[in-house]
RNA sequence: GUGGUUGUAGCUCAGUUGGUUAGAGCGCUGGAUUGUGGUUCCAGAGGUCGCCGGUUCGAACCCGGUCUUCCACCCCA
């Protein structure tokens, strides 16, 4: 009895038009990554446990898949580790390695392992995939891609208005406008902490205040409560649930609540800046929004926090994220080497195109051509005329066995051939071919030695 | 990790209080049509009803477990 196959949760096949698809996705990332000067790199899918562990919080550790040592591991475990039934313990015991949790922290990783060679400011960019163990629901997989540029090695605050503009030209590219790039500090955040006496609650404050336009003022504050910070903390932050109108106007409240502390007036300055020189340069599509309840990544973020969510009316949570992060690589020894990079998220981005209906018709085209096999002599001649073909970069194929011509059109139809040729006794005889437009229904005879005539045909609808 | 939800033909889904041989549309195969697809007509093939166990004379249907799907929470891309 054969068994019956099945994949993993939350991991995915990928057919030949999603694969087409997820390509043309990362084909126009890569361009623009290219285009502003980052190189590619590559890390294994697999790091050491102690190179991830402890970098993503609790409830990061939880979420990353560990990876079973080989041979007989469990004997080399002693009986008290073994016996206590703790997976805390025991883990370390029987796992060394891990899969890959993001591109951010390898990336640090490499960093300081590649430090001599490596001329700062470095802009690296990658596409790999990165596993969490975590429950899937929509756009959230267990397996997905993440498409990272990252520049280490520069303090300018051009770097995070480069990679505003970068996430306006790759949405803008996409054909997906109306994007809104929503801009935070975490020394903004960090100062409302201060100023409002939670400074130690940092963490749990900004978590729920992340949750505003989720959950609403009232439940922000009970959390916040729940959390332990105090009624007049909650109160005095009360302010920034109300903030909205234009960047200078929310800059200005920002101002006057921050007044006393210094750190949260060092991110004012910082969103300031970035804010008016992307003014001054302008985008092609997306919004630039600045939203002080933004807060996401906190566990490595020191500056800028960027978070990119899809146009209006698409129920879908954020399509890119990012940050500033002074410090990453001081966790592996690296000290004074700063950090930004953004992220773009594949799958989510791959969803919300379909959902808009904003891939192009022409990514379905597997060839443009398919010849028609009639028999022995007239597919040897097919052969021939596919080979020219090929050679002038035309994805040509000859259908591989004669059989009924109503099942190679059909064939040719249901894999949407633009173009079918046909070579059967009689062109043979008279050295011509006849194309068929699949689309019209068209037929035009050429001269086999004439080919280039189809080709310039061909060439001049693209 | 918590709570809920889903699973029937290749795909999308019906299936009555638990009762004989589980249906439809699309797709597929063959024919109408021996060199012309996408339209039409005719015929046909295709099912361990997710899996394991229980209740029952009898289970796609009821119960338990398990896997899976999707959703919410936690967290996050």
């Amino acid at each position: 009895m054969p068994q019956k196959p099945s994949i993993p949760k939350g991991t995915r096949d990928f057919s030949p038009i999603e694969v087409a698809k997820r390509n043309y996705i990362i084909n126009t990332i890569k361009k623009h990554f290219e285009v502003y000067g980052f190189q590619p790199i590559e890390t294994p899918s697999f790091e050491n446990s102690d190179t991830l562990m402890g970098k993503y919080g609790d409830e990061g550790d939880r979420l990353i898949f560990k990876i079973l040592n080989s041979g007989d591991f469990i004997s080399k475990v002693d009986d008290v580790t073994y016996s206590s039934k703790n997976s805390t313990s025991l883990t370390p015991k029987i796992s060394e390695k891990a899969l890959r949790y993001d591109l951010t922290v390898p990336f640090a990783r490499y960093v300081v392992m590649h430090q001599n060679e490596i001329d700062f400011p470095f802009k690296r960019y990658q596409v790999q995939p990165v596993w969490r163990a975590d429950r899937p629901q929509k756009g959230r997989f267990r397996e997905f891609y993440q498409c990272d540029a990252d520049v280490v090695g520069a303090n300018s605050l051009l770097q995070e208005v480069e990679f505003v503009q970068l996430y306006d030209a790759v949405f803008t590219d996409l054909g997906l406008t109306g994007t809104t790039i929503k801009l935070n500090n975490r020394k903004v955040l960090s100062g409302i902490a201060e100023v409002i006496g939670a400074k130690h609650l940092l963490i749990d404050f900004t978590v729920a205040l992340d949750k505003l336009d989720k959950i609403g003022e009232e439940k922000v504050k009970e959390e916040m409560k729940a959390k332990g910070i105090s009624e007049q903390a909650v109160e005095k932050a009360s302010p920034l649930f109300a903030m909205s109108g234009s960047a200078a106007e929310q800059l200005n409240r920002l101002k006057s609540l921050l007044e006393t502390s210094e750190i949260g007036m060092q991110g004012v300055v910082e969103l300031e800046e970035i804010v008016n020189t992307v003014e001054k340069i302008g985008l092609q599509s997306a919004k630039l929004q600045l939203d002080v309840t933004l807060a996401r990544g906190l566990n490595y973020y020191t500056g800028a926090i960027f978070e990119v969510s899809a146009p209006e009316g698409v129920k879908m949570g954020s399509i890119g994220g990012g940050g500033r992060y002074d410090d990453l690589t001081s966790i592996f020894g690296l000290k004074g080497v700063s950090g930004v990079g953004i992220s773009f998220g594949l799958d989510r981005t791959y969803l919300v195109l379909e959902e808009l209906g904003l891939f192009p018709e022409t990514l379905d085209k597997s060839i443009d051509v398919l010849c028609i096999n009639f028999g022995k002599a007239e597919s040897l001649a097919c052969l021939k005329l596919v080979g020219q073909l090929r050679n002038q970069g035309i994805k040509a194929e000859v259908y591989p066995t004669a059989t009924k011509m109503q099942k190679q059109m059909k064939y040719a139809n249901n894999r949407n051939v633009p173009y079918v040729i046909m070579i059967g006794d009689q062109e043979l005889s008279k050295r011509e071919f006849v194309v068929k437009n699949m689309v019209n229904g068209e037929q035009q005879t050429y001269a086999l030695d004439k080919y280039e005539a189809f080709v310039a045909n061909l060439q001049s609808t693209k």
